[in-house]
DNA sequence: CATGAATGAGACTTCATTCAT
DNA sequence: CATGAATGAAGTCTCATTCAT
């Protein structure tokens, strides 16, 4: 279902490694998420783990290397975590949900803001951004595949083809995170998951099954 | 039809300027698209412009203030546009289609960019995120209006209420910039616009005038 | 009595001259007890005189120029008042017990402070160092000649020589000024004044007249 | 005989610090005395120490910080070793005589300046002038101490209290120390030396032992 | 394996000064 | 006579990075 079950990440340089290698990584991330991606500094990632900087640099090398690693994990967990979400169900237009819910939920906790902080380091990071282009191949399979198969079954009936079907629905997952991400409240998390699911469901043109 | 009469921006510390002032802005706002906003010193917009750093610091104050004064300034005078685009045509369909060219193309050259740019300055820094606020009142505004109309007059006949419409043409193309500014090459610019409108179309049921 | 009545001050550029700069010397003064002489910048003199910057280097010439002039005019107009004050009364005590008075206020408010910052700079400047030597010969002809004359006719009976005698009182004078800028509570203001009498009384051996 | 127990100085910031940190700080205050408080920079003290700016600011935090910390020290360690003087001698006015001693000779060189300096300091940061407070209050004690146990042997036969005796001893050696500093010719070293011992020796009423 | 000490490169910022009006 | 615009010099400060332990 998916080409890529686990990438090997071509980091620049991956030095050394160790049980707090992970957990700086996580720490990392959430650090990005709060302060900023070009914002955050060795020393501030040292502190809210407590490890030293020097000690950061040892794991991973320099500070963009750190960061981009931190942004390689993180998202490549989520598209993960996606693409075994889609196989807990057997109905096409559940597994539509699931997914639904999975991109909208995205993570623990103000993640959707890792998002965004993702998009603007591939937007000045060469490296990164071919990663996107397989995170986004990846993350694009499930909903494709599910599309096909209720589209084989009859349980779909859309008017375009799968690919644009997919298209749509993943450009309004991601067009959907800008409101929250920036907290604009003329609409709230519940509005945007009733909104994108009765879209899904007129876009693909659902029966009952 | 716009609900803003001109806005008066709340600047932190606006020293001086002159007509070289608003000149510097604009290079700004292309040095922010060029480097990214976090990357772009005053050693950059002065090289690009011509004027001196210490000039720069006695026109804005502060590194912050100038790059934030710039994405102020040129998203405003991108909605102003848009705004200004809605009077173009009576017909409420060739309008929606005047909107959404002008919200695909954006600005003379890779000036999505500029867009990502302002979402990630937004999310940390509150004073932009305000004017994001304000901004996207606005942005909104020329589409619900439209649909609102087409929908009195018969030519539109969707199946949501016309909020939903909005949100959900907006949420497209705010989500169809990403693939665009990460150079996701699974969809080209022609295609974009092609489903974009086919989808609107649907969405709207829009009648033969 | 004096050696220089008015004495012409050699500042290295006076340009201008209007009746606003004397005003703005005050106004330099003032700027210079409240922030200390280094850190009185052109902008603050500016703002606090209502003159613009570059009016000020018009009148001055440089910023150390309009400093130097401003503790030059100062303790010139101190030193002035001082010498004045001395003629005020017939009887040597009383004479002396004025000019302390004159001593010990120097000034509306704060402007022992003055003197301080009059120190520092001439410890850094040899232009203002040499108009010290002068003033302090200035300043210390009226004690030396009131003593001399109670000398003279009996009033005073003092251990030893005049000279001796003038230099203790302005080292006190001098010294108590320390404690009152720098806000040692430990000694008030009357206590000062009391003691510093008492203390010159017995110097002098003060007979009645 | 002294009240200080060795006060533990609440600095802004100590960052960090070896075996190098003290030695530079010895470094800093001779700079200051050399160039004065406000014209000391960062480069000065890297130059004169030998040690990098940036690790002048690793050590120190900021310039204030440095600068203030160097006179907080300097003057500590010069009060301290007027308490240990203190205890030279077992005759009172042997005692006070090498008080006085020590308060004129105040370091190895030109060190009265560091005094000058170190008021001018704190006439503008209140954390110095706290610390004034504390060192006036222990530099005071060993006088005060002397002449109390001098008036109860019956060394000393002062008209006045020890308290004012005191005061007035200290307010002439701030005093005498202008003309040192500022180099007024009119009264040498060995003058000012004469005359603060006869005048002590008055004001106390020394009797033979 | 992990760290503190030390440092250089490069940014922001201040401020006196020059110049045209 | 007075001023605003513009700028260069020089400072402080941040931060990634190197090195010895």
């Amino acid at each position: 279902m998916t080409d890529s079950p686990s990438p090997t990440p071509p980091f620049r340089t991956r030095r050394s490694g160790g049980a707090r290698r992970a957990a700086v990584l996580e720490v990392a991330a959430q650090v990005i998420v709060e302060r900023g991606y070009e914002r955050t500094r060795f020393s501030d990632v040292s502190q809210a783990s407590g490890v030293a900087v020097s000690t950061l640099q040892f794991y991973f090398g320099s500070r963009d290397d750190m960061l981009i690693e931190a942004l390689y994990t993180t998202t490549d967990n989520e598209v993960r975590a996606l693409e075994q979400a889609a196989f807990d169900s057997e109905d096409p237009w559940r597994r539509i949900l699931e997914l639904l819910d999975h991109g909208l939920a995205t993570l623990p906790v103000g993640a959707w803001r890792m998002l965004l902080e993702f998009w603007y380091a591939c937007a000045h990071d060469e490296e990164l951004r071919q990663h996107s282009v397989t995170l986004q191949r990846r993350y694009r399979a499930p909903f494709l595949e599910t599309i096909k198969e209720g589209v084989g079954s009859g349980r779909f009936t859309p008017k375009g083809e799968p690919e644009d079907c997919t298209t749509v629905i993943l450009s309004m997952l991601d067009g959907l995170l800008v409101p929250r991400v920036l907290e604009h409240t003329y609409i709230n998390e519940d509005e945007v998951k009733r909104l994108i699911k009765s879209q899904v469901s007129d876009l693909l043109g659902v029966r009952e099954s």
